[in-house]
Formats: C-alpha cells, structure tokens, sequence
RNA sequence: GGAGAGAUGGCCGAGUCGGCUGAAGGCGCACGCCUGCUAAGCGUGUAUGCGUCAAAAGCGCAUCGAGGGUUCGAAUCCCUCUCUCUCCGCCA
C-alpha cells in the first residue's frame, strides 16, 4: 500500500512508475474519493467540535444546577448530523481502501522496462553447464524409476499437482531443508522460525496477497484461514502493528515451511515433475531493515540464496524482473535461475525481493529512532533460500549418472548419514 | 466441547454514581542538574493516527481488544464478535 499523502503530492511520478508496469490504471479513482474523503472529513470535525463543546458547557451548567434543556435538545439534530456524515465517511474510507489495496508498489528505477519474462535483465551467471555424453532424463523420469519419487501415487492419495517422496527421496529432502537451515542461521545470522501454516485474511493482506490475489491461495471450509502460499506471509507478519526500536533492525528470520498455492490458471504449464506443485517445501529468508539500508539488505540477501547453490555446485544465473514482471507489493525482485539440464533451461529457484514500506504499511510494522520523535515503517525483504523441491530437481538432473543413479553433492553427503550415490 | 475471569499508553497498573481522564501512579526511556567515577538523588519531558498549514509550531478530530447500540455526552451502561487466562472434558 502507498501512502495517501505521498500519493496525492507525488501523483504524476506514482503514475509513471507505475505505467511501467502497466498499472496506471489503478490510481484512476483515487483523487476524487480522495478529495470528497477530505470534505466529509473536514465538516465531520467541526461538528464533532461542536458537540464536543456543548457537551462540556452542559456538564457545566448541570454541575451548577442551571437548567440546560435547550442545549440538550439542539444538540440532538446535531448528533444525529454527524451520524449521518460518519456514515457516509465510513463508506468513502472503504472505498479509497480498496483504491489504495488495489494499487501495486513502484518499482525502482533500476528496473529495466519491459512487459514479461522475456525482458528480465540477465545479472551474472555462475558455473558451467556439464557437458552430458548422454542425453540427461527429466528429473520426474529419474526419481521414478529409482523409486523415489510416485506421482502417480501421490494423484491416488490427493490429485494432480501432489508429490510423494520415498526412501532416499524423503531423505533428500529433508537433508536440503537441514542444510540450508543451518547455513543461514550458523553463517548468516538469521533466527530460525517455525510459523503457523494457516493465516487469517488480515495477514494475507498485510503482506499483499489479498484482495487481489484470493484464487491462488487455499482457503479453508471452516474458519476464515488460509494454507500459505509462502512462509513470508506468517513470518513478515509476525511484527504487524508492532513498533520495534532502531537498534533492533535488521532483523533476520528464516523458516521452513511448507507452501501451498491452488497454481489456479497454469492448466498445462509444467504439468509433470516437481517443479510446479499444489504443496511444495521452502526455506525462506525474511529481513525487516531500516530505510536506508534496505537496498544493501537486497544484495545480501540475493548473496546467501546464491551460497546455497554454490554449496551444492549448481550453476545457476540471476536476473533482474523487469517491471511488467515484477510481483504486486515488489519494489524490485531478482530471480534465480538454476540449471535444469533435462529440459535444457534456466528455471527459477528463488526470488529475492525488496518491498520497502509498502508490505510494512499494509501490516502496520514500524520503528522508532532513538532520541527522534514519532515512528517510521520498517523496510521488509524476502527470498527463497531455497524453493526445495526444486532444488532436489535440480540435483537429480545435475547430478545424474548414465545408469540413472545420483550422485550426492559433497556439502550434501553430511545431512544424507554419509550416502554418496542414489541408486536402485 | 462445558464453566468462569479478563483485555487500558513501550511495559506494569488505577479509573468511584456515565461529564476537564488521552487517561492517575509506577517502571522504562530522553534531556538537564547534582556527584572524583559508579550507584543513588532532584527537575523537566515522554502514545499513535488523521485534518488544517509550503513546513514547523499551533489548533482541531479520533483512538482505553473489534464492531454496533443507549445518551446532549461512554474507558465507564447494553448487545455481538475476537483474543488471553483458570478449571473440567478430549487429544499429539
């Protein structure tokens, strides 16, 4: 969410940040409930004032046993006028709140233009594709045939789009989790979090998933809770209409969680394997910074996801999102893509992103500076360090032997009891 | 699921029969004084949001879990909801 105040005297340069994106249209409504919010407002006040005054001299006159009738009558129309006008200001609230809900963050300027994927900015690539003498499987084919790895099973159980792991699959995955956990928390001083996995709607709003988002999420039949598509959304939240003190920040929070996502309007795209699932695993990472150094947070942000597949030798590039694919509440998000050689491609893995205030005025997450009057929003980040189960397709894929074995990555063996190869 | 108690500022905590209570008192914090240093002591200040203003000051409005009602006027009375705690039941 943008700042009313910011909105109203930054209007033309909000709306070509946004255009970029495509997304001009959002401010179009917003001056006007705007300015008939400010009028209702302003005569609301000064009746309110009215009243307020009267109120006393009646006390007043009460106290001294005079005879204040007539006050009290005339006082009557002008209660019931400000209820009136509360009325009408409560509905104009709620409308500029869905304007304000509805209109995505800017993106910063070192966004490259663009409408899609296919203008993201390439940054850097790190390690070299191997060069297969054979044709390398799609991880789906690998994981099947060594049995660790039954989507067909998995359908039976739940439907399409469900994973389940076995033996040495499970293994594997639990491993990733353990890995990357204890990177980030031993080597990069974050605090590890297990957060609940079903959130309420002021949650998802705080962090921009609603109102515009509600048919990706899982929604339960019961109360008004949701599956989390992301463990940002419980973790980000976790200090909603709190106000932390300056030497507290930068906090850093990582959690495994699991992520659920309905992946409503994808019909047909990555439909086998694991790359794109109902339910998949995720250790993600969750900054709260001061202002001025969230954009050096983004950098080391993007650096410890990158240290994970660095760990593991997987070649991986990292792009920047171009704003016309720049997610909602983002002010600027890289990718990172890893190497997927049984379909020749670069597939995202991770997405680190800076939101500045615009998550933390939603969710109504502040500071305060020492010795400095009133408060200012927190900056929030996040990324995936790592999407795991991607992960786990990457090593099948990267890793794999002619005879459909898998050989484990060396930082890897420790968290696997020592296991050096996955076969039949 | 059944029975009961509660929700007030950064924290603790008071609020009598509805009327100078945005809210006593304490802690914490900030600044100043005092002191050889530390501790103690003394004084002053210390919520948030919004509107008005170029901005600040000032002024105004709102906020005592949330929403609604009664009233000229609600932290105080009534209703609904949420959450927390205690006891019982159930349960990993």
């Amino acid at each position: 969410m943008l700042e009313i105040k910011f909105l109203r005297q930054n209007l033309s340069e909000i709306h070509a940040g946004l255009a970029k994106r495509g997304a001009e249209s959002t401010l179009d409504s917003f001056s006007e409930t705007e300015k008939k919010r400010r009028e209702i407002l302003a005569r609301l006040e000064t009746l309110r004032h009215e009243r307020n005054a009267a109120s006393e001299e009646i006390a007043r006159m009460k106290k001294n046993k005079e005879d204040a009738e007539d006050k009290i009558l005339a006082m009557r129309q002008t209660s019931a006028d400000i209820k009136d006008l509360e009325k009408s200001l409560g509905e104009l609230d709620e409308q500029l709140q869905a304007i304000l809900m509805a209109i995505p963050n800017v993106p910063h300027p070192s966004v490259p233009e663009g409408k899609d994927d296919s203008e993201n900015r390439l940054e850097k690539s790190w390690g070299t594709p191997k060069n297969f003498e054979f044709l390398p499987k799609a991880h789906w084919e690998l994981g099947e045939n060594l049995g660790i790895l039954d989507f067909e099973r998995a359908a039976r159980i739940t439907g399409a789009r469900f994973a389940l792991y076995l033996g040495a699959g499970s293994r594997l995955e639990r491993a990733l989790i353990n890995f990357m956990l204890d990177i980030h928390t031993e080597e990069h001083g974050y605090t590890e979090t297990i957060p609940p996995f079903l959130v309420n709607r002021k949650a998802m709003t705080g962090t921009g998933q609603l109102p515009k988002f509600e048919s990706d999420l899982f929604h339960l039949d019961g109360p008004d809770y949701f599956l989390i598509p992301t463990a940002e959304v419980p973790v980000t939240n976790m200090h909603s209409d709190e106000i932390l003190s300056e030497e507290d920040l930068p906090l850093y929070y990582t959690a495994y969680t699991p992520c659920f996502r309905s992946e409503a309007g994808s019909y047909g795209k990555d439909t086998r394997g694991l790359i794109r699932l109902h339910q998949f695993n995720k250790v993600e990472l969750v900054k709260f910074s001061l202002p001025e150094t969230s954009w050096d947070e983004l950098e080391s942000l993007l650096k410890q996801a990158e240290t994970i597949l660095q760990r593991l030798e997987l070649p991986y590039r990292v792009v920047t999102l171009c704003a016309g694919d720049l997610g909602f509440s983002s002010a600027k998000t890289y990718d990172i893509e890893v190497w997927m050689p049984g379909q020749d491609a670069y597939r995202e893995i991770s997405s680190c992103s800076n939101f500045e205030d615009y998550q933390a005025r939603r969710a109504n997450i502040r500071f305060k500076r020492k010795g400095k009057k009133g408060t200012e929003l927190v900056h929030t980040l996040n990324g995936s360090g790592l999407a795991v189960g991607r992960t786990f397709a990457a090593i099948l894929e990267n890793y794999q032997n002619p005879d459909g074995s898998i050989r484990i990555p060396e930082a890897l063996q420790p968290y696997m009891g020592g296991m050096k190869l996955i076969e039949k």
